[in-house]
DNA sequence: TTACTAATTGGAATAATTCCAAATCTCACT
DNA sequence: AGTGAGATTTGGAATTATTCCAATTAGTAA
């Protein structure tokens, strides 16, 4: 699993796609996602960034990482109840929420399920995008990026 | 789309199942979730179930429904942000959360669907669930129960 | 009844996020 | 390089959703 480098100048392109600008937080932010892909909490983030960018205020890693997912860098997932968590979008993939370590782990989703998935959709139904979360337990053994 | 009309005493069966007790409250905040079924926020539920038990607490509300949702009468969901919401559970089924109207509707998930599904998991991993979230738009055609 | 435990209540506390106004930075244009 | 308009950052206050807590009330089993 190859972890995406990202150039400076595809973020600025991308964030300017969205009428966005790059700035060294945002850049920051978004490479602090790449470096630990264990889908951290805005806090989290705020916290990894300052070893960085010591001078960095929560309210701005809130922009960012708002920034950062409407350009489609970024994702965010809910589980229940619980702060937002924040992932570097790759592939399109589910997510399982392993109840007893908190954990989550990126699950592949084959293309052709996800068609699968949209078809159940009644006529009339346009999606622009599907969120699969599974919740239970997975063993140790076979448990790799969190 | 019959409203699976539920008898006191199936209520108390299945919260005694859960090791917890059918009291008047929590009855009545089932009641009003198969009355409406749009997904309502706990103070929404608060709001309703005031008009007929005036002297109930949010508080109260919050833990009907957590009570609701441990004997699996109801299931909560969590859309990105925001606050948790609650549908009385009948068939399983995938949400779709329209963005132009903030409405959310119930789409019914066939069990062959639901077992592909599960089918991405690899080795290792024990789903006890899964939640499945549309975003998107719906034609005001189509859309019924929201 | 009596006693035990669960549930309810109101208010305080917490957690996550958003809002706001002031300072700063960027970019486009001279 | 200099300037102005608008975007971004910052710190703190405010808001929202939810949980916690201690005291009262209600159910249940002997």
């Amino acid at each position: 699993m190859t972890p995406t480098p990202q150039t400076t100048e595809s973020i600025s392109r991308k964030l300017a796609d969205s009428g966005l600008r790059a700035t060294p937080q945002r850049e920051v932010v978004y490479n602090i996602l790449l470096q630990k892909r264990d889908h951290p909490t805005a806090d989290e983030v705020f916290a990894r960034v300052k070893t960085e960018l010591p001078g960095i205020s929560l309210a701005t890693v809130y922009n960012c990482l708002e920034a950062l997912v409407q350009c489609n860098l970024v994702r965010s997932v809910n589980f229940e109840r619980g702060p937002t968590r924040f992932c570097p979008n790759l592939h399109p993939h589910a997510h399982f929420h392993d109840v007893s370590t908190g954990k989550t782990h990126d699950i592949d989703l084959p293309a052709d399920l996800l068609k699968n998935v949209h078809g159940i959709l009644p006529s009339g139904y346009d999606a622009s995008s599907v969120e699969i979360i599974f919740r239970g337990t997975a063993s140790t053994a076979t448990a790799q990026s969190n």
